[in-house]
DNA sequence: CGGCGGTCCTGTCAGC
DNA sequence: TGCTGACAGGACCGCC
């Protein structure tokens, strides 16, 4: 799945092709995602318009003037995709189909379910529950200095996984944690309370940095993961340890190591980080 | 409360 | 070729 970059380049993806465009026909397949899909609700922005897309962690918003908002996250497998043909067929695994009319169609796809549709209020959104507990955003002025090492310095938990736990930062997934952490030199296995000031300085750098990064490639194409018009992302080719197991570091030629952190593939250079 | 393992689901690939 | 098991970008839940 998409980790924030990916989210954030199908956000600019779409936001072109939707601003502005009326809804004009929505299917809906009556299916359980992370929660059953709102078939009901959806169906009543039939006639609504498209005035804004947003993103909040790895969730897209697209706002409607209905005072309604779209609330749209992709989980391991999922993908937004546009289609410009008039007459779209739709395929394995398309969950919801919405026309516009300017003959656009926006396909929601995700073959393993993991993802989530839902519907609500757009000035209700921040106190949704699965929202209103999220961590800053990686680029947000709260996450500073300060705030980072104060969560830090609580968690005992290991620092890769620290990366990844939405309380304390969103964004970060899997792939990011490993490449985030393999530039900033720290090995994923210290404990988060265990860094020192500079380490935690480092850190955000390069949690921006990676990012920042990822999001001009493109996002990182691997297996599900397609832009919103259909092409690749990028920056997978420039993981310097993802995936990367038995081959050279590309700083000291030590082989990459490949573990398992909370049974997440984790990849990290023993000598370089530590 | 924090940490960790199990779980949701389908597709793909390696190995037999 | 066909089966089986491992594994995959996320996040929630429940148990210690």
């Amino acid at each position: 799945m998409p980790e924030l970059p990916e989210v954030e380049t199908v956000k600019i993806g779409i936001t072109e092709h939707l601003l502005g465009s009326i809804i004009s026909e929505v299917r809906a397949e009556r299916v359980m995602l992370r929660k059953p899909m709102p078939v009901e609700n959806l169906i009543t922005l039939v006639g609504s318009k498209v005035i804004s897309i947003s993103r909040r962690a790895k969730y897209i918003f697209i706002n409607f003037d209905s005072s309604l908002s779209l609330i749209i996250h992709l989980g391991m497998s999922g993908a937004l995709l546009l289609d410009k043909s008039a007459t779209y067929l739709p395929k394995k695994h398309d969950h919801l189909v919405i026309n516009f009319d300017n003959s656009i169609c926006l396909i929601y796809n995700d073959p393993r379910r993991f993802g989530l549709v839902d519907l609500c209020k757009t000035d209700e959104c921040s106190g949704l529950s699965y929202l209103a507990a999220l961590g800053p955003e990686p680029f947000a002025k709260n996450f500073n200095f300060a705030y980072f090492q104060d969560m830090l310095k609580k968690r005992s938990l290991p620092i890769k996984l620290a990366l990844m736990d939405n309380k304390i930062l969103v964004g970060v997934g899997n792939i990011y944690a490993n490449e985030i952490l393999y530039e900033a030199g720290i090995s994923p296995l210290r404990s988060a309370n265990s860094l020192k000031a500079e380490e935690i300085e480092k850190l955000i750098l390069n949690i921006q940095a990676v990012l920042s990064k990822a999001i001009k490639a493109g996002g990182s194409t691997l297996k599900d993961y397609k832009k919103a018009d259909g092409t690749f992302g990028g920056f997978q080719e420039g993981f310097h340890v993802y995936g990367r197991k038995g081959l050279s570091c590309f700083r000291c030629s030590s082989q990459v190591t490949h573990i398992s952190q909370s049974r997440r593939s984790t990849y990290f250079c023993s000598t370089c980080q530590t």
